[in-house]
DNA sequence: TTAATGACGTAAT
DNA sequence: GATTACGCCATTA
């Protein structure tokens, strides 16, 4: 076997870990998870590898959004579903499809004190 | 092996 | 604010 299966952790594995961990009502953009999975820049893969979620129906796949604050599903014809997600979840989008990342954007480990405002 | 693709990001225009 | 252009890199054909 060569190496590329042993010792890589795995770019997908990464992803979908933190992922997994965002809590309710609270999001994270693919850049930001690209950062965290050790390629920043990579966030056209993290959206690859969301794709491939839409099978896994565990993964909070609809509290990843891009960087702008909103959600590019929009394209893949379910952006109403994924809004309608995290509305329910206490996210809040403005009239421009958009939320704030200021408040909603999560962190790991994130420091108590700075997500009062919900 | 190379070429093309993609739920993106940032900077420039 | 909207559009264009380029980069980024894992995955697939």
């Amino acid at each position: 076997m060569t190496l590329s299966e042993q010792d890589l952790p795995g770019f997908k594995a990464r992803v979908l870990a933190l992922v997994a961990q965002i809590p309710p009502g609270r999001v994270m953009t693919y850049g930001q998870l690209a950062l965290l999975a050790g390629q920043p820049g990579a966030a056209r893969q993290v959206g690859y590898v969301m794709n491939g979620l839409l099978e896994s129906h565990d993964l909070p796949w609809q509290r990843v959004i891009n960087a702008q604050g909103k959600v590019s599903t929009d394209k893949l014809g379910f952006g109403d579903i994924q809004r309608g997600l995290l509305v329910a979840e206490g996210v809040v989008f403005d009239t421009a499809g958009k939320c704030d990342l200021g408040q909603f954007q999560w962190w790991p480990q994130d420091a108590p004190g700075q997500e009062r405002l919900l």
